[in-house]
DNA sequence: AATTTCACGATTGTTAACAATCTTTGTCAA
DNA sequence: TTGACAAAGATTGTTAACAATCGTGAAATT
């Protein structure tokens, strides 16, 4: 009965019932991360975990391992765990490491464009397009979060995969952070002009694009004045 | 007295009275496979790194949590941990990502090497030759690999340093895996003629010079026969 | 009134006992 | 001898109680 390999189970949204194990919380936390619903700084107590899962303090405590080490949340010795609130200086970090590695790799995927299947891709941007009719907000800001992701998982790459993720969910914090309200998603079409450079096999032009769009991201953002870190508890990790 | 910020105190060989908290271990372990001491597939029970590293169980199972967060070791579920154990289609990744993060890293070391600090290449050079010179043989590989890390720790930036570490050490398990007993340390003086390539701001030529290198320590793999994955037990992680 | 000190409550860290699972070993039958 | 089956041992997973630490607020002193 019990898995012998017990995988994740997420975007699954009604199997709250069979003992969530310690990926379901990560996958959770997440997500509300990437939707900026939960701020940097937030404090995620024990305690509070543990009754919004239902979940003995051991599975919360792993979690929250995985989490920091993931550099998702940062835990302070004694103190707790709180939502990490990158700096100036983490941003620029984040920003200079995906202008290292996304614009090679999309023009490795125009180069290949051939042997590489891009349904990922071309579904995504359905799933963004669907999200932006019926104004989901922080659908929306999730689903332009994970483009960048799934341009990492199109190459097939684990290790490539793993490292985006965790540069995205840092660009989410950031975004939050540093960003005014209306630059919180990717603006509209710029996705899809991308994919069009990949599948029409133009890897300059596909490169091109993703830097413009990378500046422009990162242009958006005042890296001055911060937005006051809420301390609020929560009740966001309840519903899917 | 109890440090607020519990920071890894590694590369310290003398200290293991006072209580050496998870991060030590990790990196002991961590260690232990840069050098090729921890075959892959060794089981590491609970118990025996209880013994070794005289902790209660607790710290040892974050420990391995950590460590398998970070794939060099695998969580099965009432099984155990085992060392990491890549296959063909791994290592393919492995390189694969490596190709796509270290030239334009090295490409990029070289432009702005005015305003950077590459004495921790220099000083990691000197660390090399002294190895070879003394014939210490696992210090020799784990150096060898590190190298590496330093060219991204060079960079200054936090992200692409864990990266990097992360594709060193999966590295350094498939060499032990797949390579023969000749290659399992980098081939001498090309370690330092990229750097030179980089010191003397030559960004065409650090670049070719470190994917004929990384070519030629793929070259020298036989992906089909894999060494046989020794399943002892160990005192390797005893000392240093 | 402002500041320091102390004690209380809340939260995290640790330990040890218990439960569940897997592996091994020994036995029995084919 | 080989195979299946079962009990014993060893290992991992879980829980709950206990210890240590931190934050807060009241009381006392200046």
């Amino acid at each position: 009965m019990a898995p012998l390999n017990p995988r994740l189970n997420s975007q699954d949204e009604t199997d709250t019932q069979p003992e969530p194990d310690e990926n379901f919380i990560v996958e959770r936390i997440y997500k509300a991360v990437m939707e900026q619903r939960l701020a940097p700084n937030t404090k995620l107590s024990e305690a509070r975990l543990c009754e919004i899962f239902g979940v003995g303090r051991m599975r919360v405590r792993r979690a929250l391992l995985l989490l920091s080490s993931q550099g998702i949340i940062e835990l302070q010795s004694n103190r707790g765990a709180y939502v990490a609130c990158p700096d100036k200086s983490e941003a620029n970090d984040v920003f200079a490491a995906r202008m290292l590695i996304e614009p090679p790799l999309v023009r490795q995927l125009a180069q290949s464009s051939g042997d590489i299947d891009l349904s990922i891709l071309t579904d995504h941007i359905a799933l963004e397009d669907a999200a932006r009719e019926k104004s989901e907000r922080t659908e929306i800001i999730r689903l332009s979060g994970e483009y960048h992701t799934k341009l990492a998982q199109a190459t097939g790459n684990k290790f490539i995969s793993r490292m985006m993720r965790e540069l995205v969910t840092r660009t989410s914090l950031i975004v939050g952070l540093f960003g005014s309200s209306e630059n919180a998603s990717c603006p509209d079409d710029e996705h899809s002009n991308i994919l069009e450079a990949i599948q029409s096999q133009n890897p300059e032009r596909a490169e091109q694009l993703l830097v413009a769009h990378l500046d422009h991201i990162q242009s958006g953002l005042d890296m001055e004045a911060r937005q006051q870190p809420q301390d609020d508890l929560i009740t966001i990790l309840g519903s899917p």
